[in-house]
DNA sequence: CGGCATGGTTGGTATTGCCAACCATGCCGG
DNA sequence: CCGGCATGGTTGGCAATACCAACCATGCCG
């Protein structure tokens, strides 16, 4: 069972290795890692307060003031809901994509020279297994053959 | 030049995940993702305070105030250098020790499921990919055989 | 012995996050 | 149709995290 427990190791290594990198990228533009995935996350959609802030596992408040700040810094926008008028929906202003697009930009830099060590076979297998051990895959038996890999269309930020 | 693009989805997105599982165990326990990680890094030896502020990437006041509360929880303990005067040796506490084992067996647990969905040889494959990826290896081509993965005798909430 | 560097702490501020309380809107059952 | 109840957000209060600048204490040298 030592071969679970160095995968537990290597995942929470890799998991505090990724997260410095994302801190730190979001640091130089000034985003927590917090209002970072938010921007991913409106990157490509529109979403109700509440739904980010259970998307992110976060208390309604929370994302609120988080929201406040964004939309002060002028990253985005709060709209009504036409069918129903208790819900908020946000979206980013220009500002915010235009943000969102370099600090993503950013982040493909800042990894590049990671996964630049493996060869696209090595990518692909990656790819793989991390889709099975994040429960975003079918039960299928993954990590197969080169092109085992999903082809799917998101991009860095994203949580969808 | 997609298949780097996948690979930075697919970490970012395991990243995410295991951050997000660390911080509600840690909650569990009344501990931020930080605390957790000072507790990981001293389960097997003592630091100085601007080591583990380095280490972390953290303000050394920050790690101070970190320190602060821990100790005043019972977790750690202030010591001094006897060969210099300026520095604060910090080492757990019995009640950190114990707090820090247990932690690392619920992370274990809670992370089993995840792995659990990989056989031997893929789970060695993973470690492999990760370690490449997070700059722990040589540049030898990892991803080999079932037994290419370096043993190491690191615990879950390690950093060294 | 007088600077200068190093290691930590302190004080001030902003942000993140929680909880509890609250307002506004929508949904029904009677 | 109207009085509850549920739902969606905001507000206020609090603690923790994190930064910076300023400071103290110790050590190192010239």
């Amino acid at each position: 069972m030592s071969a679970a427990d160095d995968a537990m190791d290597a995942l929470v290594r890799t998991t505090f290795e990724v997260a410095g990198v994302l801190t730190r990228i979001g640091g130089e533009h000034d985003l927590s890692l917090t209002q970072l995935r938010v921007l991913g996350i409106l990157r490509d959609r529109r979403a109700r307060i509440t739904e980010l802030a259970d998307y992110l596992g976060l208390d309604k408040s929370t994302m609120s003031g988080l929201i406040d700040r964004a939309q002060r810094r002028g990253l985005l926008t709060r709209g009504k809901n036409p069918y129903d008028g208790r819900v908020v929906e946000v979206y980013l202003a220009p500002a915010g994509l235009e943000l969102a697009q370099r600090v993503e930009d950013d982040i493909r830099r800042a990894l590049a020279p990671a996964t630049g060590r493996l060869d696209p076979e090595q990518l692909d297998r990656l790819v793989s297994l991390l889709n099975v051990v994040s429960a975003r895959s079918s039960p299928a038996h993954a990590a197969g053959g080169p092109t085992a890999a999903p082809r799917r269309s998101n991009r860095a930020t994203d949580d969808s």
